[in-house]
RNA sequence: GGAGUGGUAGUUCAGCUGGUUAGAAUGCCUGCCUGUCACGCAGGAGGUCGCGGGUUCGAGUCCCGUCCAUUCCGCCA
């Protein structure tokens, strides 16, 4: 060992202790008589002490010649500082320096290491290495950690079998698009990266493991956003002879398991809402219940009183924002803006003001009375000092829009604490969902769910209207997880692929390996994955999961660090047997 | 594929209605400073205003195109 101890563990008590350290320059502060070094290493930062006439000059003068970001070994002894500071912990004492051995000088890094860093995102992604010797950013990746390691505590404890499965797969058409892998050895074939290990822990179930999970890196190559890297982490669980409810319990076991030695938050028990109400009532599959604002429906008022809008929409639905009657008129207008924009796309927006003195203002007095408008205002169970937006529209679109509007006013009235978790299950998802473009239905979760048993008889009359033993885990309106109860049966999943357009021949084709698996004796099973990325950046308290991967792409899926994906040699894609087309070649 | 925002010193940003030599902070360099810890003080260096074109007597500023970054929509079983 090159050094005797770390820069985080030198206490008062260490005084007069001889002590060799490592690290890298923080911080020179030279204040001419004497000069100090904040020497850090990934235990926190020791500050050295060199004194004009206490010091050996030689030592003096080439500490001054030091740089930001050199790496050196100091030896030297524990003493009490003089002046202490209280915000470190090592803030007693400081090292007298005998000796400094440069291990290694450093260019100028070109942005400050320090929590409050000048860098831009940019550049602190160019030089990713130098941005992870930062304090915060560093300790995002030790939550990481910690969650990791307590997620396989808890599965191990619950005696599930923690398996890999192959990274070179198959491609599938349904779902996401696939990242391609060519083959040398097989010319024209390719493999497929997995968007997720679902067929082969289905298979493991076959095969009779019981308990399955794996901590696993999937792909998909679809855009990205703040919380979606085209390669990102499950925690992919999988379980046999069990019910739904089996999985809804132990998963939120783990789920506040995690809670409690991560965050030391007693979780409390997991809600549970049904799909079709989430979109009745918050207009979302995944809602932030960390605040009410309902959605409440107002067709019987609203219509059949002349204002044409209201008469002509499908559905007229609006949210209280409770206290929020003190909106000027011009930021409710620059609110209104905000709805029609076109990323929400709302016509427009009706505000009722319930004022102070018990009247109401809206933007609709023309066409409703103070009568009307308090039957509004009790629907919402409104009190004076309350705003009430209405929207209207069709109904999958609306219910869209308001959601935007709810988020946001939880945002604004600060009902959106980060330091607060509310999480829920969203359960009985739609089987099946109609795609306009192709004419067909798509599989809401992926084709192995299974329909409710009750749903079954109609798969042939009403596709649509299938419900599926399928199931999320939202926190703070942030989709953290979700699986299904798989078919078991080979007959029913040959169903579900002909109900998806897929011919005997390419379901064959495509899953002929698990149909025939299932002829085996496969057991009744279900599980979930968890969004690992996602869950770390929740529970250290940030919208983007970038900031919880050591290497993160950016936006344009590049690593600007490597410079990857670049092209490669001609010599390559000869025995890969691929030629690029003349379009993209430079 | 689409919409928004941004690109000016190493870095983070300001730069008004187009008008002298493009500023600040921080970092860097030099000197001074014996209890600093966001050390302080004095001085200094540092710019192809992303790139290309256009309008104009004159463009960092206006227009068009393009590239890059970022957020969102589409997409993400």
């Amino acid at each position: 060992m090159l050094r005797t101890h770390n820069c985080g563990e030198l206490r008062i008590s260490d005084i007069n202790t001889q002590v060799t350290l490592c690290g890298w320059v923080a911080k020179i502060r030279d204040k001419g008589g004497m000069l100090w070094i904040d020497l850090r290493d990934r235990y926190g930062i020791t500050q050295l002490i060199l004194e004009e006439g206490k010091t050996d000059a030689a030592v003096l003068t080439n500490a001054r010649k030091l740089g930001r970001e050199f790496v050196i070994k100091a030896v030297g002894t524990v003493v009490e500082r003089l002046a202490k500071n209280d915000k470190i912990p090592t803030g007693y004492i400081e090292v007298k320096v005998a000796s400094i051995e440069v291990l290694n000088p450093a260019k100028l890094p070109p942005f400050i290491i320090e929590d409050e860093t000048d860098g831009g995102d940019e550049l602190r992604m160019k030089y990713r290495y130098l941005d992870l010797r930062r304090d915060v950013v560093r300790k995002n990746l030790e939550l990481r950690h910690q969650v990791a390691k307590e997620t396989r505590n808890y599965l191990d404890s619950q005696k599930f079998i923690e398996v890999e499965t192959p990274v070179l797969i198959k491609s599938t058409p349904e779902g996401a698009r696939d990242f391609i892998v060519p083959s040398r050895m097989n010319p024209g074939e390719f493999y497929a990266l997995p968007q997720s290990p679902q067929t082969f822990k289905q298979l493991l179930m076959v095969s009779g493991f019981d308990r399955y999970y794996q901590i696993v890196k999937c792909f998909r190559d679809e855009d990205l956003r703040a919380d979606r890297q085209p390669e990102f982490t499950q925690i992919d669980c999988e379980m046999s002879f069990i019910t739904q409810e089996d999985i809804l319990n132990m998963f939120e076991g783990l789920v506040r398991h995690l809670f409690k030695t991560v965050k030391k938050i007693d979780l409390p028990t997991l809600t549970r809402m049904t799909y079709a109400d989430a979109m009745k009532y918050y207009g979302s599959d995944k809602p932030d219940i960390r605040f009410e604002m309902k959605f409440v429906e107002l067709n019987d008022e609203a219509k059949g009183k002349g204002f044409n809008v209201f008469d002509s929409a499908e559905l007229v639905v609006g949210v209280c924002a409770t206290g929020a009657a003190s909106y000027t008129r011009k930021q409710i207008d620059e609110l209104t803006e905000w709805v029609k924009r076109p990323q929400i796309g709302a016509k427009g927006m009706v505000y009722v003001r319930y004022e102070a003195d018990g009247s109401l203002k809206s933007s609709v007095d023309k066409f409703y009375s103070q009568d009307d408008l308090k039957a509004w205002a009790a629907k919402f169970n409104a009190k004076p000092g309350d705003l009430i937006l209405v929207l209207s529209g069709e109904t999958n679109a609306v219910r869209k829009q308001l959601n935007e509007l709810r988020l946001e006013m939880g945002t604004r009235l600060g009902l959106r604490d980060k330091d607060k978790y509310s999480a829920h299950w969203v359960i009985d998802f739609p089987l099946l969902e109609w795609n306009e473009e192709e004419k067909r239905y798509f599989a809401m979760h992926h084709p192995f769910t299974s329909p409710k048993p009750e749903d079954i008889a109609l798969l042939d009359t009403k596709p649509g209207e299938v419900r599926a033993n399928a199931y999320d885990m939202v926190i703070n309106g942030v989709e953290v997880g979700g699986g299904s109860i798989r078919i078991f049966n080979k007959d029913l999943q040959a169903k579900m692929f002909s109900m998806l357009g897929f011919s005997d021949e390419e379901a064959k084709h495509q899953f002929g390996f698990i149909m025939e698996a299932f002829e085996y004796g496969a057991p009744p099973h279900g599980g979930l994955a968890f969004g690992f990325d996602r869950l770390c950046s929740l529970f250290g308290g940030s919208d983007s999961i970038r900031d919880f991967i050591a290497f993160p792409k950016n936006n344009a899926g590049r690593d600007v660090m490597i410079d990857s994906p670049s092209t490669i040699a001609d010599k390559q894609l000869d025995e890969l047997s691929i030629a690029v087309k003349e379009i993209v070649k430079k």
